[in-house]
DNA sequence: ACGAAGCTGACAGAATGCTTACAAGTTTGT
DNA sequence: ACAAACTTGTAAGCATTCTGTCAGCTTCGT
């Protein structure tokens, strides 16, 4: 099973290819973006992670030529965090995946196993909803019974965290670690703030409250009664 | 279910194996890295607690151990505080999930219990139930005989407990070092006033009677007969 | 009937979460 | 490059709810 590595970076192109031939993977690993192209097309392997900056040719140009040469090939994009509109491009182009970089390892290697078994064809969904609430991961776009709310990057990745876990109660403990990098200090109350600043935006002028907190637990978002 | 601790702390791998033990798991303890591993990929356990800081070799070798031999088996860490990149290591390694020392032990079953639950397959319940008496842990909420009840928290930590040992008498003194952080101080009585505040949410305006004074000896809450 | 074990209701301090205001840091538009 | 507008964390005061203690009462078993 080979897996093409198309990055210029050197740190995390050996830690990708160090971590992916551990797992079992054989791995090659290109840093230049047309000569990247070029192995894509030739050679026969199962997967492609591209980097989206990259010298001589960039990522999507990258993506744009395998997919016009016909390859149906899966391609996992890195793209940097801040670049949402790098998601939404990608994906229109046909990238089969992406991750923000930074990511844990675990996660990419659990994304490239589900590529490869899936052939690459279905995509990760790009709509995350509850009720008659709908956020938008490509776009970025979260509506409440249609009305378009904006939301800011922190309240964003909370409510996102909510949607995926909608129904279970998100301990403090879990909420700090995967919206905020700390390790919960209990001595800050950013998470209360930060979840009324996103009530105020998606529950206050709206029936039924969806955030529910969970005295001496934390918060869950509400499913509808089935 | 099985869990395997890997710890050489002595005061710290006691309190876990006893704590565990309490909680209904059967437990391993071994102190050693090098054994440790060689247990986690020979016997089979639902999950293993390791320490970073080992004898022999060290908590990442041994995670990377298990990962490599392409064990899907679910990895909680003890790290020390302060190392924040750390966190960051073991999750890239495969590490599913980390606490900081020192932690509460009630963090810590809680923990375990979601990485269980979460593993897929195993017998880790969503709902905890007896007679018309239901209790969701993911959504924190109970029932009787479908009408909603609200628990505080310490009202819902004693009823999952006796929901979890539904049948069996538990001691008070059990009870104590379940729900309560103490070596059961005999000199107060939080648990008959805590016992009293969740009957009366769950008992009192129903029939039959669930939870069962056993004098002298502690409460069961009764299983239905057969 | 007696003593011990357990029950109950009231109370007050503690804990928890909510809200608002503020300021430092960022981003955006001109 | 500058000002205006946003974001985001911190902090303080407030409101509410929880929870341990206590004192008196009831029940149980002998």
């Amino acid at each position: 099973m080979k897996i093409l590595i198309i990055e210029d970076e050197p740190k995390t192109g050996s830690y990708l290819k160090q971590g992916l031939t551990e797992a079992g993977f054989v791995v090659d690993l290109i840093r230049d973006g047309l000569d990247g192209m070029h192995m894509a097309l030739s050679e026969s392997y199962a997967l492609v992670i591209l980097d989206v900056m990259l010298p001589t040719l960039d990522g999507w140009h990258v993506l744009k030529g395998i997919r016009n040469a016909g390859k149906d090939l899966p391609v996992l994009m890195l793209t940097a965090r801040d670049h949402v509109e790098d998601r939404v491009k990608g994906l229109e182009l046909g990238a089969d995946d992406y991750l923000i970089k930074p990511f844990a390892f675990a996660e990419l290697l659990a994304r490239v196993r589900t590529l490869l078994r899936r052939g690459g064809k279905s995509k990760e969904p790009d709509v995350l909803q509850t009720a008659d609430l709908e956020l938008n991961l490509l776009r970025r776009r979260v509506t409440r019974n249609g009305h378009q709310i904006n939301l800011t990057a922190k309240e964003f990745a909370l409510l996102e965290l909510l949607l995926r876990r909608q129904g279970e109660v998100l301990p403090r403990s879990l909420i700090a670690s995967q919206v905020w990098d700390m390790n919960f200090d209990s001595d800050t109350n950013v998470i209360e703030v930060a979840m009324r600043r996103l009530r105020a935006k998606i529950d206050d002028d709206f029936e039924p409250k969806l955030i529910r907190t969970v005295r001496g637990m934390g918060y869950v978002l509400e499913t509808p009664d089935r």
